[in-house]
DNA sequence: TAGATTGTTAATCGATTAACAATC
DNA sequence: TAGATTGTTAATCGATTAACAATC
């Protein structure tokens, strides 16, 4: 009936953020009841998966009923840390750093941009959307000062470590990392990466390996 | 002794792009011997799960040797399917469209991107790293007559169905997406997502849900 | 040859699915 | 109440790890 969130496995959190998505998606539709049948339709997992993946985090839904969608889909919030607030950095302010720079969609759950860094000098003093981006110089002054908690690399693979350093010295607590490389850190440092060249590699194996 | 690749899980395919990437910075080290037991300190992996996952492919090592380093490199590319060529497009020019256009790195290893395509007239016509981006309407006649194999889409995600279908449409095999949403495809079209907002939720779910 | 390390089988562990009693 | 659907236990399936014979 809700065991200590630490004991669950990574393959159920993986699954979270669907489920936060397909929530958000009934709500937008006015559905306000589901079943783990009717949910299992629709996102590919077994109902049997969705009421034990769900049951790991308490007894949300109702016998006979199913789950009210707006209290779970809260739950979820809640599970994900998305009632929190967060200061976050860029380092790294080329296209990639401005496009998540650009996606509105993170400041709603929470994740507030305080700032960019670069070394171009074409880019330092730049704004985007109203947030400054900095020498790189100034990094670890600013983390320090302003309680950053989550550092995003996207950076060229070169730089990647010590700014990862750099970022774990000034107290971040986790890092969202962009760079094609495994950073080394600390045991406590939360590290979660975004390989996008594995992930064009997996789909060209599949490419290759079709049927 | 090297399985059918289709009955190999996408457990151990997810893990081919990580040890490609080791093998190439060893590479790049000069180092030409490496056994699972060195790998295994490097990587993380057991040593057992290393030989395990690259005798899927084929027995590639020597009893009392280890790996050589330059042809197992050569045989994983092989298997990743990174000695073919591709061709691709973007739709969605955006901020994340022309991150992904301009790394370089991508062509290097077979990705040869056409064409970009967008609604805004702002970006219609211009170029990025010498490929022009297109008006969306020009899509469907662009990929019948280029043979494009993989279409990356980067718009936002209203749009990304209706783009999911005239890809397939046209004849593309793949698609690379972007888009916070899962993708209604027939079976035989291979489907890889990148889903930034999902990973950044993990990381705040482990954030929260610290030791 | 002796030592090292693979390839591969067997054992273990963990995750998914099935089944059903509890209960709304 | 009867029907539906959960929460939860048990069974199954798959993936990882351990062990070791084969062999370089």
């Amino acid at each position: 009936m809700g065991k200590n969130h630490k004991d669950i496995s990574m393959a159920v959190i993986r699954r979270l953020p669907k489920y936060h998505r397909y929530l958000k998606d009934l709500l937008d539709k006015e559905v306000y009841r589901i079943s783990s049948k009717e949910l299992s339709a629709m996102m590919g997992f077994t109902a049997s998966q969705i009421r034990q993946d769900l049951n790991n985090f308490g007894g949300f839904g109702q016998q006979g009923y199913g789950y009210n969608v707006e209290e779970l889909y809260g739950e979820i919030q809640k599970i994900l840390g998305l009632m929190a607030s967060y200061n976050t950095v860029i380092v790294g302010s080329g296209n990639l750093g401005q496009a998540i720079a650009n996606y509105t969609n993170f400041q709603k759950y929470g994740f507030k941009l305080m700032a960019l860094f670069d070394t171009n000098p074409k880019l330092i003093g730049m704004k985007i959307r109203d947030v400054p981006v900095f020498d790189i110089d100034e990094l670890q002054g600013f983390i320090d000062e302003k309680q950053v908690d989550i550092g995003i690399i996207c950076t060229p693979k070169e730089f990647a470590q010590d700014i990862a350093d750099k970022l774990v010295k000034s107290g971040v607590s986790a890092i969202w990392n962009f760079a094609p490389i495994d950073l080394k850190v600390p045991e406590d440092i939360i590290i979660e990466n975004v390989h996008l060249s594995d992930s064009l590699f997996i789909l060209s194996y599949l490419l290759n390996n079709q049927e």
